[in-house]
DNA sequence: TTGCTCCTCACGTCACGTGAGGTGGC
DNA sequence: TTGCTCCTCACGTCACGTGAGGTGGC
């Protein structure tokens, strides 16, 4: 089992413990396992994978953390859901739970098209100012 | 002649008159016509390009404001360059300049390239999960 | 036992948001 | 003259940074 303590999980995924303690704060992460006050809070990989995407969405579309609290609430409705579906979920119900995650999707997936649009853009200007500053140099 | 108030300025660049009266505060922006205390300030097309120039580096790039700041002081650096420039400034002196934002440029070139890898990745990432929810609902 | 990492307050900082109270131009 | 937008403090907020002082596991 790879338990990770917060410091290595912080230097896996490039923040801080004092960044992972406040996502946790926020309810965004962890602090599903129960913990004696004071002990030391442990991870695993899933926990980094979460924690990773939570970041991404963070960064890439701009979300805040309390747009990232409403895509992590959806995410564990689904996590409710594969429950749901081992335990025998009906047709109806599973389109239900889909239905919902799929707005985040798609809101995300607008923003992440603008996004890469915008950074294209951006690109192709930066790389077109290299090229006229290396002609005045030679 | 387009002379622009702080609330059009900031509703043609998407942003707020505080933010745009912060940046100048940061020196980031105008100022550069001096103003009698408590009268209105005034901004050009040239304000709302470098404004927006400004906002993409924040937003996409994830600069924070002092590393704006160097960026600004090398385009200001580049406003006085094309004033020697028209003076007839020596060849000597247009690559010594040219030399020094080109530093700035290609460092935010592989910035933006990173940054293009990863929402390019995060994008077929929701596509291909907006896909398997679409096959659910049916 | 000695380090090292961890813990919990708690104040500081960056990038603004948001009134409070007042003045200026179509 | 009446609105509307502007002005300057100045305190509030979000997302953490940064010690202060102390405890816990290889």
């Amino acid at each position: 089992m790879t338990a990770l303590r917060i410091g290595e999980l912080a230097r896996r995924t490039g923040t801080t413990p004092r960044t992972i303690r406040y996502y946790e704060e926020l309810g965004l992460l962890g602090s599903g396992d129960e913990r004696a006050a004071g002990s030391h809070r442990t991870y695993g990989e899933a926990d980094a994978e979460r924690l990773e995407e939570l970041m991404r969405l963070r960064d890439l579309l701009g979300l805040s953390l309390d747009e990232l609290k409403e895509v992590a609430e959806a995410e564990e409705h689904r996590a409710v859901l594969r429950e749901e579906w081992h335990g025998g979920a009906d047709e109806a119900r599973r389109r239900e739970i889909a239905a919902e995650i799929l707005v985040y999707v798609e809101r995300q997936l607008e923003l992440a098209g603008r996004r890469r649009v915008e950074l294209d853009e951006l690109y192709d200007a930066l790389a077109a100012k290299r090229e006229r500053l290396g002609e005045i140099i030679g």
